[in-house]
DNA sequence: CCAAGTGAGTTGATTTAATTAACTAAGTAT
DNA sequence: ATACTTAGTTAATTAAATCAACTCACTTGG
């Protein structure tokens, strides 16, 4: 967690969040559903319990996961994703259409509901409102450091 | 490296080739140009020259990296992306533009060439020739595992 | 021609992170 | 009352990453 890279970079920040052993599955697997304690542990396996239960901390601290006690006395928790969370859905979404297109072994694709094709991920620029080649998007610096909060 | 992750899903198994501490970031920096060990080390401000020349080597062997001799005696190796290797672009696309939404400090952002409007990543159905709203898409498994090689 | 500097690493020691294993505490089911 | 489940915590061990120093081949400056 704490500033492991110090990169000025997008990536390199998000990573500092989300790029620790385990943190991307754990976001992963409540977003599809699995939302309490032994649910997640079992659903991982393979990761220990003192681990999810440091990832969960850290995660809620970092603000994308929000937890709710289903019952006190023994607390139990119910974990969620917060609107933050949830939008790593893409990133997800990335790493299964690589998986997809470059892993010996695939287990899933990404398709669409009503026809069942597999559907791919575009670059949509919501100002001339198409779908635009990567090779015309490039990352630019912002000037307005200091986003959200 | 070696399988971490046991799961039977492509996130999981992604992870096990690029989720290695650095690892996407490498990559990132081959990908934006730096083709050299050293360039590498000094654009990645922080990692060890031992780090970075296990990663290369262990991105070599997972076929998303080559590596081109320009110096024999000594040998200096230049290194560039394979094709699985620059398909990634979307998995940091996808993350840096999660920065730009939900990071307190953010550097980049995706923009239009033409137009300089922000882009924004959509799931494209080929087959409908229309992108779809990510509530209509759905992960499902598939059968024909063992795909390319 | 000799010293200092650069590129591309390797080796070994230390520190940090992750894994394994055992344990607790409250409550439920048999 | 005993065993089992949930949701963890604590301590010990092992694996991974960082830090620091060193090598080796060549290049440049004096």
């Amino acid at each position: 967690m704490k500033e492991r890279y110090k990169l000025p970079c997008n990536i390199a920040q998000t990573l500092n969040i989300v790029g620790d052993r385990w943190t991307l599955l754990i976001l992963h697997d409540i977003l599809v559903g699995n939302e309490t304690f032994n649910e997640l542990k079992k659903s991982l396996d393979g990761i220990s319990a003192n681990l999810l239960s440091d990832r969960l901390k850290h995660l809620e601290e970092a603000g994308l996961v929000a937890s709710s006690v289903y019952s006190k006395h023994p607390p139990r928790y119910q974990y969620t994703l917060t609107d933050s969370g949830r939008e790593l859905e893409l990133v997800f979404d990335a790493l299964l259409v690589w998986g997809r297109n470059n892993l010996d072994i695939c287990y899933k694709q990404l398709v669409h509901n009503e026809c069942q094709h597999e559907v791919e991920l575009q670059h949509y620029c919501p100002s001339c409102k198409t779908n635009v080649d990567r090779a015309d998007v490039s990352p630019v610096p912002v000037e307005e450091h200091q986003l959200n909060k």
